[in-house]
DNA sequence: ATGAAAGCGCTAACAT
DNA sequence: ATGTTAGCGCTTTCAT
């Protein structure tokens, strides 16, 4: 900056002042100074100006599990994009689940003076957040509620959605319902399996605690639990799946024994427009969760006075699914002619498969 | 640090050795320092220290079209664990494709010194990386060329695995091959291209190129051409798809009229295992591209002065997909038996279904 | 309207 | 081994 200031001929000072455009300098400064900037090839040092200007790096940060998880991804991307509007950068970072691990990183963002963070906790405590918050670092939690802090939050309806997911099978008649659930320990599972049961008692029906199983993580640990249950006597005729990778393993469970069961399941499966059979899924918008989240970071960084806002996101109970199996696989050239199917189905179908989920797939 | 450097009766060098675990501090003063640290609630201000220190932010940045795309989640997701054995936090950006954005992104995270930058290209030029490259600003372009700048640079085998996939459509005797392609425009595609007409001419068939369509975006896209290729005279008999979305689109076509041809595909699709009928599919490990980026850009932070280098990450063809049908749906309670089915097509798919591909939709 | 000088929080010579 | 001091690049009083 002092050799620009040298090569306009003018003081650092005016060139600060040509750099942030400012209302009152003469013109033919700013015409030297532009030229000995571009000359020079100067740019503004971010990190001089943070340094002067005390807190603003004009930087979030966005603590989740794992950004490989289209559910994160999508909120790093939403997040982004309001950031943007802010003429903010994201540092994004997994925590991979580790409890220490998140906690260096929210430690790492804050003694980096980042102006907010977007935290979906993995630790069972975060009061060590509190001195951080404290001395004026907003900070949003997204998706499952902290333990020993006081700050915002933005949580899907997972109660409400399970609740609407589980009446969907009841008004088909079912009432010996399978629930296949994950880690019971986690917040998500915990309201969604209360949901469940709310819709079971409001039709009166008994809830058969012998056919909620959790504990499964993979697809594949769903399949055994689906097994279990109607191997067992007196089984399921429809299952509840606490989350998409359960559901996938539910179907699959299904697909192999040829059981045409009702199944519902929380959060989307993105190939549910392939899967051989309709599938009551409750989907919400995890953009409108991710921007909820930004915007009241940013709220927060304008008025650090207003108290702790809780917001929740709603969910909708969709079905999607194939209504028709698909043809066996024949040899090549041996050209099937468009056979007389269901033309209605064929209608329901048109749209491009998974056109609304796949649509942030692009090709690279 | 002045504070901590009087409450511990101390020089302010001291408190500095301390937080730097610097070798040669007196054990009694490292107690007192670290007493004063924890009773003010101090943390080293990384902004003063990055001022210091000159270059070095222990950020590097990436910059790709969207973070949405799996395919770029999976890249930030690899490249943020390797900054991590570096001690780097990574910032991530979208070019949301808009060249103008992405020379911006470029500028902005230059100006705040980041120690390098990992980029897709969007940009048909980048020219102006140059000065900031030279300036010292280390950086590897990903998946794509950049043009008019001397920098490292990784790449899929684009070509060869595209040859791979079409050797195996011609092994099963087709030799009137459709090539749905998406945007001509973009390097990938033209390079699978490029790799299809070296196989069709390994084997003497003539390429007729009323059976190559460009241009199509979206899966509902590539189902209108693959509509229109089917109902010309002399219909092809088999596809290859340049990337994933088309090939969803083009299968989905074939559902619809219920052919059974061959498709290959570049790119995985990741509910394959759920597709109704086998499909050639030619994939590639994306950690893989992401990581020798990383390392790339690591390396040439120790040592700026080796040459650029260009990496190519290997492409693997494989088969995915059902062998067998699904029955249709039944009313509630209506509990088919397990038939007498396909018992080997049921080994084959034992494994949960898209395990390897789910892995990272991990439920929150 | 402009420039000189102080200082943001830190580290690194240098002197002790 | 420890403290004093200068200065990283910038913005901002405060004179002029």
């Amino acid at each position: 900056m002092r050799d620009v200031a040298r090569e306009a001929g003018v003081g650092v000072t005016t060139v600060s002042r040509v750099v942030n455009n400012a209302p009152s300098v003469q013109p033919e400064y700013v015409e030297r100074v532009r030229t000995a900037i571009s000359k020079l090839g100067f740019r503004r040092n971010t990190i001089g100006r943070d340094l002067r200007m005390g807190r603003r790096t004009a930087t979030i940060g966005l603590i989740v599990e794992d950004l490989r998880n289209p559910f994160y991804s999508l909120v790093a991307y939403e997040v982004e994009q309001i950031g943007r509007s802010h003429d903010t950068l994201l540092v994004t970072a997994s925590s991979d689940e580790d409890p220490i691990r998140e906690r260096e990183l929210i430690k790492e963002l804050c003694q980096r003076d980042v102006d907010g963070l977007i935290i979906v906790p993995t630790a069972t405590n975060h009061a060590f957040c509190q001195p951080e918050i404290d001395k004026g670092v907003p900070m949003v939690f997204l998706d499952r509620p902290p333990d020993g802090v006081e700050a915002d939050l933005v949580l899907l309806d997972n109660a409400g959605g399970a609740l609407a997911g589980t009446r969907r099978l009841i008004e088909k008649g079912h009432r010996r319902i399978g629930v296949i659930g994950y880690e019971i320990s986690v917040f998500t599972i915990q309201e969604r399996v209360r949901g469940f049961r709310a819709a079971m008692a409001e039709a009166g029906f008994p809830v058969d605690e012998r056919l909620l199983r959790f504990g499964s993580l993979t697809p594949a640990d769903a399949s055994a639990d689906v097994a279990a249950l109607l191997d067992a006597p007196q089984p399921p005729t429809a299952f509840f799946c606490c989350n998409n990778r359960i559901t996938v393993g539910v179907l699959d469970e299904l697909w192999r024994r040829r059981l045409q069961l009702d199944v519902a399941g929380f959060d989307d499966v993105e190939f549910a427009d392939f899967l051989p059979r309709p599938v009551t899924l409750i989907v919400y918008d995890i953009g409108q969760l991710a921007r909820r989240a930004a915007e009241l970071l940013f709220r927060r960084t304008r008025d650090r006075e207003i108290n702790a806002q809780r917001i929740m996101v709603p969910t909708r109970v969709i079905t999607r699914g194939r209504a028709e199996p698909y043809p066996m696989r024949a040899q090549p050239g041996n050209l099937v002619p468009a056979s007389a199917g269901n033309h209605e189905a064929d209608q329901l179908n048109r749209r491009a498969p998974a056109d609304q989920d796949l649509r942030h797939v692009k090709p690279h």
